[in-house]
DNA sequence: ATATTAATGTGATATCAATAACATTAGTAT
DNA sequence: ATACTAATGTTATTGATATCACATTAATAT
């Protein structure tokens, strides 16, 4: 299967809103009212399918549950992953939020935080430097860094030794990761600074 | 200036960076230190710069300070901006930290919560009853979404009502918005989903 | 002054993603 | 049965982004 990150960042949209068909009761539908329902186009929606082999019937569409469940195991979320959190501030109680992360189902198992009053009762909270024992006994194969930009890098440095292969962080400093270590990175002044750029952009071309 | 979505989200790392430079004492540096930095390749890095019309010196390099109030120029930093928050919960608290959005210099001016027990002494809270009163008079054109996925919407429209031009959400859900008004959307599930696949794909694919 | 060199700036090329176009085919109507 | 139609699945085209290659040129060495 010839991958496509874009495409592969759909699926689970695609998912959500087959979650919602289902929810109404609609068995089948066809592409061009899940292009409508997301803003795509229909092309687009067949061509994804086509990207991971995911098949329907002429004149007839595609089975809504079917897919759901093609989607999850395309996906991987049957398989429950575990995780640790770095930091506890905000962001990260945000994170420990049923609702934030069940899409992609993981479940995090712990968190570290070396402000020692940051307890929590939904998980241990731990200092760091019981980081790798608590991950290598667990086997845990994510982390998430919600820090300060500060500190972000100690505890990515820390994760990967602890044999960590996949990571989310919220850190805006570009931080090194070993090649065999997966990165992704959500930064939110970025993102606005998008919004404002283009936001800019459409007031003054507009004619 | 043919616009370049990626160039210019990459602008503010390079800005992010030449900050830290500076702040070593760097006064020029080249594309390729830039780029190792960044773990991009000097070309781009160069092709980024042309794109925006950045101009060094050959032999010598670019000017770090210079570079940094053109890029702020560019990227319309110097304009403070104004923003308001639609829900106070771990993740709207999150944005109101000072370095969060610190990069995108926005200002966010007062929050929306329907629960009235989440005061927060750094910014005003109304209901979402107050918001297009206190968005009109402030002359508020962005605003941030974090909350609940089920509220989300109900927040847009009212934002997209008192004229907002820019949204930044943290919604799940598709919402609908109009063609004058810029969405950005940060999805951790999603981006976690990501992370997983590919950490997944790279253990696969190790022979 | 001249040659050398190490950097920039950019045109050409390759890759990746989105869109459009269309050939195929399963259901429906007659 | 046959024709028709409305959907899929895929190929071709376009567009955007990244990479490559190199011509240009300013500083340095001789």
């Amino acid at each position: 299967m010839k991958t496509n990150k874009k495409a592969l960042a759909r699926l689970s949209r695609y998912r959500e809103t087959l979650c919602l068909y289902q929810s109404y009761g609609t068995q089948t539908f066809f592409s061009c009212d899940l292009a409508k329902t997301l803003g795509l186009t229909a092309a687009q929606v067949r061509k994804d399918f086509s990207t991971f082999g995911i098949k329907g019937k002429k004149k007839v569409g595609y089975d809504t549950s079917g897919l759901i469940a093609l989607i999850e195991e395309i996906l991987g979320k049957n398989i429950e992953k575990t995780a640790v959190l770095c930091g506890l501030g905000d962001l990260g109680s945000a994170m420990l939020k049923e609702e934030v992360l069940r899409a992609a189902n993981v479940r995090i198992i712990a968190a570290f935080d070396d402000r020692p009053d940051r307890k929590n009762c939904t998980v241990p909270v731990y200092p760091l430097d019981k980081l790798t024992e608590v991950v290598k006994k667990n086997d845990v194969r994510f982390g998430i860094i919600a820090t300060t930009n500060g500190k972000a890098q100690r505890f990515l440095d820390h994760l990967v030794l602890a044999g960590v292969t996949g990571i989310l962080s919220f850190s805006a400093r570009e931080l090194k990761t070993p090649k065999h270590c997966v990165i992704g990175t959500i930064n939110p002044a970025q993102e606005m600074q998008n919004v404002i750029y283009f936001a800019n952009k459409l007031v003054r071309t507009r004619s």
